[in-house]
DNA sequence: GCCCATCCATACGTATGCGTATGGAAGCTA
DNA sequence: TAGCTTCCATACGCATACGTATGGATGGGC
């Protein structure tokens, strides 16, 4: 898997931990301005390192950016299936997955991500595979809520559009708003 | 209005011609991948032409990407408003409407603006003027429909949602899919 | 204590891209 | 045709950022 655990068995103990660094550290910068604000020298500079120690851990910037979307893919799928313990009730199982997406402020990343990988087929297929996983998990919470496999599939792909388009609205509104706003619009999913 | 335009009353036919053709290039350049695809040198390229061009029409990349942005605010608007002759019919009206926009790929350029100018202030301001046009323009039609002021806001707040959503998703689909999903959703916020 | 692997610093070469300075071509005007 | 304006080409300086080459420091294993 590591371009560099060629040479030996490797304890990579303090490997995986500063690989880790230099990936924390570029999906701060992801999420600050999108993918061209993800420089090697500039995150050296946050990490108080040089190139030095990127171009030990990372072949370039493209297999950089590659591990970048896959870590953040990793946290993106964690936070889903890692979810608190919300309620038993299939409806207010929604609404507490739903309200959760917007007060935790998941998917703050999309609009960076998407933007930078729309029209680049290779990673563009690991976000296909995000979004799969994000829809199957929305359609079973409908599902449980006793609707059809096809009023379930509709409603999860609108929550799920509702969810990444509430992340691209310019106009600025306080959390409650947006919770409300969030918990309306699964209230008219969820009737009928 | 034109910073060129301080020196004489200027004829301005070709001016504003040669304008457009850098804000056009923009544009496309811009589609095909974010704002940092906009690149100066490159646009001559495109337009077969050299930077002496740009920097005479314009100050520097930033006031130019201030054009660029209103010129997609411009645009965007112009859309909106100077739309085809859509149904009577209230209800009609609105399912038009979703179609059309899929249809036409109206917001295609969503991802890449908005990932730009997120964390820009200034310019998060132009877009989110745009974000009330169009969110406006879409309660109208609900008003249209016979919804209330809030039942209408919820409903245009969430197409708007869903619209800008549909834009983002990595899974690709048919056109086919895409309408019919879309109608499945407006005809969801259209019933009650 | 020696050797080697791990991890990073330093220094360099090169490409890209912004902005400027300057010259020049084309066209209008008097 | 002289002169002015408009529009663009050419050439340069400079900053940024990638990638490499090389050396150095640290620590574990024998």
């Amino acid at each position: 898997m590591s371009s560099k655990g060629a040479k030996r068995p490797v304890k990579s103990g303090i490997d995986r931990q500063s690989k880790k660094s230099w990936l924390d550290a570029a999906l701060q910068a992801l999420a600050s301005g999108g993918v061209d604000k993800v420089r090697v020298e500039s995150l050296a500079k946050n990490l108080g390192v040089t190139k030095g120690s990127f171009y030990w851990h990372f072949k370039d910037r493209e297999q950089f950016l590659d591990e970048l979307l896959s870590f953040w893919a990793e946290q993106s799928t964690q936070t889903v299936i890692t979810n608190p313990n919300y309620p038993t009730d299939s409806k207010e199982r929604v609404r507490a997955v739903a309200e959760d997406i917007v007060r935790r402020d998941l998917g703050k990343m999309d609009p960076h991500i998407r933007s930078w990988t729309r029209y680049d087929k290779r990673r563009g297929k690991v976000v296909a595979k995000i979004d799969k996983m994000r829809f199957e998990f929305l359609r079973a919470l409908f599902l449980a809520a006793g609707f059809s496999i096809t009023g379930a599939s509709l409603r999860a792909q609108s929550l799920y559009r509702y969810v990444l388009g509430e992340q691209f609205i310019s106009v600025r509104e306080s959390m409650g708003q947006r919770v409300q706003r969030m918990q309306a619009h699964v209230d008219l999913l969820l009737q009928e």
